[in-house]
DNA sequence: GGGGGCGATACCGTACGGGTATCGTCCCCC
DNA sequence: GGGGGACGATACCCGTACGGTATCGCCCCC
C-alpha cells in the first residue's frame, strides 16, 4: 500500500471509471487496472464492484477512500513542514548562454517544473558565456550546470543528455560552403576564432577544430557569427540551427559529436541538485 | 515520498546507523543509502548529517521523523479499518495431502505468512487425497490449491513453482530395483496401482506410467507404499524422498517431470487468492 | 602506519510499473 | 437478432529502479 497506489485508487474512486481515471493520471488503463487489483489483494478486500453497468465502491472501498484522502493530505503537509524546517534553500543553475540548447526543453521549463516540486526553494539561473562551459561549477558559482561538452570533468559528475553533430560555420560566399561535408583538414589553412586565455583547454581545442589557432577572440555565439561574417575566419557550430544571414553550416566529419550534459560537483551536499538532475534527465528523455 | 521509503527513513533515524538500520530492514546497506539520498532530493532537504563521528538528524529530518511515524501509523490503521469494513473474509487453501511437497516451504509456513499479512482473514487448509489433484478447485470446495500436476486446467490459472523428477517405486527385492534408471517400457508387464473412478484422467494417466492398468486402487501415498510392498505392483513417486522400509525408488526417464503448481479459478473475485499466490510464489523463489 | 568500521560508489540481475495490442462481454441500436 | 461500440481484463514487451555483491574512500584508533 504505497502512496502512489493510493493516488491511483482515489482517482478511480472519484471517477468511478477506469478509463477516465487513467486519463486523469496521465497513464493508460491497463496498468491502472492492475495496480488496483494488486491493491485489493494487498489490503485483502475488494474495493470496487465491477459490474457491466459500471464501477461502484464496495463498503471497504468507501472506507479506504476516506483513509486514502487523509493519508495523501497528510503526506503533502508533511512535505511542506519538512521543507519549512529545512529553512531557505537555494539552487543556482548555470546554463550556457545565448544559444543554449535549441532542441532541449529549455531552462525556463525546467526551472518551472523544479519550482513546482520545491515551492519553498529559490532557483537562480545564471547564464554563462562561452568562456566557461561549466558555468562556474568548478569555482562554486553554480550548483549544477546544464551545458555542453567537452570540458574538464575532474571533481564533477556528469550525465549525458543528448549528442549533437557539429558543422563548420562559413560565409555563404566561401568556396567551401558548397561542399556537402568537410573534414577538419579541409580547413587547415583557415583562421579559427578562439576564446580568451584561461578558457578550459578541452573546450578551446574542440571548438577550434582540433587545435588552437590564431583568430579573433569571441565570448558569445553572436560574436562567433560576426567574426565569421567579417573576415575569413571559420568556426564550429551545431547542425540544425539557422546559422543566420549570410552564413552557412557544413557538416564536419571525423569529430566526436558535442554532448549536452548536466553536471554537478561530485558529492554535492545540496539535495536540490540531485532533484534538479532527475528533472532534467526526465525532461530530455520524454 | 512513498511509504516504503518512509519506513526506511524511520529505521535509519532510530538507529542513527545505516548498517544497523539495513539489518533491521532485512536488506543490505547500499540500497538503503541510496533510498535515503533519493528521499532527501525528493523532499528537497538534507535529513541526516553524515559526519565521520556518526549520523545525526538535521532539523528537517527530525520533523520528517515525526511526520513519517504518524503517516505509517495511520496507514496501518487504515488497512485495519478497510479489513474490518470488508467483513469476514475467508480463504480456503487446498493442499495435496499426506506427502504434500517435501522440498517446498510447507503449508504451515505459508499459512503463517498469509495470516500475518491478513490478520482479519480466516484461512482454512484442506488436505486432499490423491483422488483429486485440484483439491476441489473445480468443484468450488477450495479457493486456491497448492498441488502437483498434471490435471485438467480448463477454467483455472496456474503458476508453476518447481519441477521434480520422478521415479518408479519398487520393492527392494524386485529384480529391477538394482537398475540405475528405468523407462516406462521396462515396466510394461507390471501391474500399477490406480485411482478411484472419476479421478482426473490426465492425473491418472501420468501416475500410472502412461496408461491405465489393472492394479490395486489407492487414495493416499501410504496406500501406494502398501500396495507396492504387498504384491508385485509398481508405482511412481518423487525422487529424493525416503521411500520407506523395504522399498526402492529408481529414476524414470522419458517422462515429463512433475510440476508443483499453485492454481486458482480464473477470474476469481476473492482478492485474498491473489495475495496468497504472491506469497507462495515468493516463498518458492526465495 | 596499518587495520577496522562505515558510508558511498560501481556494477549487475530481476521484477515491477509503464506502454501497446487484443480479447471478452455486455449493452444498445438498427 | 446480429453488428458495433464501450469498457475492463489479459497478453506481451520494455525500461527503470530497486534489490543484491564487490569495492572504494575516508576517518579513527591502536
Amino acid at each position: 500500500m504505497e502512496l502512489r497506489t493510493l493516488r491511483y485508487f482515489v482517482a478511480v474512486a472519484e471517477e468511478l471509471h477506469f478509463g477516465r481515471a487513467a486519463a486523469r493520471l496521465h497513464m493508460s488503463q491497463p496498468p491502472l487496472s492492475r495496480a488496483i487489483r494488486r491493491l485489493e489483494s494487498d489490503v485483502g478486500a475488494s474495493l470496487f464492484d465491477r459490474s457491466p453497468a459500471g464501477v461502484a465502491l464496495t463498503p471497504a472501498g468507501a472506507v479506504l477512500l476516506d483513509e486514502a484522502r487523509d493519508l495523501l493530505d497528510r503526506a503533502d503537509r508533511a512535505r511542506a513542514r519538512v521543507a519549512a524546517a529545512a529553512g531557505a534553500a537555494t539552487l543556482t543553475v548555470g546554463i550556457l548562454g545565448d544559444e543554449g540548447d535549441g532542441g532541449g526543453p529549455g531552462a525556463a521549463a525546467l526551472a518551472g517544473t523544479f519550482r513546482r516540486r520545491h515551492p519553498h526553494a529559490e532557483v537562480r539561473v545564471r547564464d554563462a558565456d562561452l568562456t566557461d562551459p561549466t558555468c562556474g561549477l568548478h569555482a562554486g558559482a553554480v550548483d549544477v550546470a546544464l551545458t555542453r561538452g567537452p570540458f574538464d570533468e575532474t571533481g564533477l559528475s556528469v550525465r549525458a543528455l543528448r549528442t549533437d553533430p557539429v558543422g563548420a560555420l562559413l560565409r555563404a560566399d566561401d568556396p567551401l560552403a558548397r561542399h556537402g561535408s568537410l573534414r577538419p583538414a579541409d580547413l587547415a589553412d583557415r583562421r579559427w576564432f578562439r576564446f580568451p586565455v584561461g578558457t578550459d583547454p578541452l573546450w578551446q581545442a574542440y571548438w577550434s577544430g582540433g587545435e588552437l589557432r590564431e583568430g579573433p577572440m569571441v565570448r558569445a555565439v553572436r560574436e562567433c557569427r560576426q567574426a565569421v561574417l567579417w573576415n575569413g575566419t571559420v568556426g564550429m557550430t551545431l547542425l540544425g540551427h539557422e546559422p543566420g544571414e549570410g552564413l552557412v553550416v557544413v557538416p564536419l566529419t571525423g569529430l566526436p559529436p558535442s554532448r549536452v550534459v548536466v553536471a554537478w560537483r561530485t558529492g554535492e551536499a545540496n539535495p536540490l541538485v540531485r532533484s534538479f538532475v532527475r528533472i532534467v534527465v526526465a525532461a530530455y528523455r520524454g
